[in-house]
DNA sequence: CTTAAAATTTATCATATGATAAATAATCAC
DNA sequence: GTGATTATTTATCATATGATAAATTTTAAG
């Protein structure tokens, strides 16, 4: 839990009543390699936190296994498009390896965004830094190659090459994993 | 300004005197068809409310002018990435049509979510609606063809082909100009 | 360890999209 | 309205990536 509260003071610190009634709402997972942590059709009511471990979010496209996203030590993982609007997921989360998880549930936490603005001034925070990290992936996604897309990656995030098996890589970054390979193999 | 207050209702009703408040932070602005609105490298300190028109924020890659996004009639426009980070942005936004604006103040409004509450609380589900449609672009982005994409666009927003040039519509698309008339061709 | 299963790479061929150039159509300025 | 500018389409050729299959390497199970 601590590591939760240590992640929180460095976005936006909170008061020690918001922060013992977060906790109160939070419960501590632990799943192993390949566990699925949330399932397709599932509607998300959960925020986790990473606090060991690697997530991915993936869904099938055509029957294929798509990585939409991964998510390491000390980030926040929820399925956006049924959390916010409560629509069943289409998409799944699972662990990619054996993974240590701060569940926070988000009816609870909504409501206690009323008696505690800071707590919800915190996770507006949240929600803006995602918001940037994905317009930013838009971008890449946008007019960018396979090869300058996966440069990108390990440049940013060398972790994931060492820690996320290619195959999952492959789709996070548009592509199939034969055409990662052949990138990867022109160096 | 009535526009924007009509569109707050049906997000999240807000107190008659957050709404006032928000109102003295608001001002109105017209552009003219292909005006600019926002320039590169200017730090995005504003939040538009779209009352008529269309807009678009753009960028170049390699000298090339892709559109990230457009916006209609009762949406919201900021350059996401500057807003909320205080960076400059290496983005622009620029008027479709002749188009009337409303200019919230974002640092004003980061003040106002101080005093009121539910204020804050309306943007944070505004934010988290574009956060949804971000996240759903990026699959749209990962894993479908040029044609899926072209025809998910006209499905969704109709309009866009009336009102905003294939050339736009084309970099939104990730795809050059050419290969959307030949996906538009082939019918 | 040994074997089976899974992950990754390599090879071949097909195709969607890009790059460039030119033709046509639509829009704008005067 | 006329000519100039801009937008869109069409055509040709090049190339990155997909699809499929098979080989190789790595990982996991007994």
């Amino acid at each position: 839990m601590q590591a939760l509260f240590s992640h929180i003071q460095k976005i936006y610190p909170i008061s020690p009543e918001a922060e013992s009634a977060l906790g109160e709402i939070c419960k501590e997972l632990s799943f192993t390699k390949n566990q699925t942590i949330q399932e397709i059709g599932h509607t998300c009511k959960t925020i986790y936190f990473v606090s060991k471990g690697v997530v991915r979010i993936y869904y099938y496209k055509d029957a294929i296994d798509i990585t939409e996203s991964f998510e390491f030590e000390n980030a926040f993982v929820a399925r956006a498009e049924s959390l916010f609007t409560g629509k069943p997921s289409q998409k799944a989360i699972q662990a990619i390896e054996d993974t240590n998880l701060i569940a926070i549930d988000s009816n609870k936490l909504f409501k206690l965004f009323d008696e505690h603005h800071d707590l919800e001034r915190l996770f507006r925070k949240i929600i803006e830094t995602s918001y940037v990290t994905t317009v930013n992936r838009i971008e890449s996604l946008q007019f960018h190659t396979a090869e300058e897309r996966y440069n990108a990656l390990i440049k940013e995030a060398p972790d994931v090459l060492k820690r996320v098996p290619l195959k999952f890589i492959a789709s996070y970054l548009g592509i199939t994993q034969v055409s990662l390979s052949r990138i990867r193999a022109q160096k």
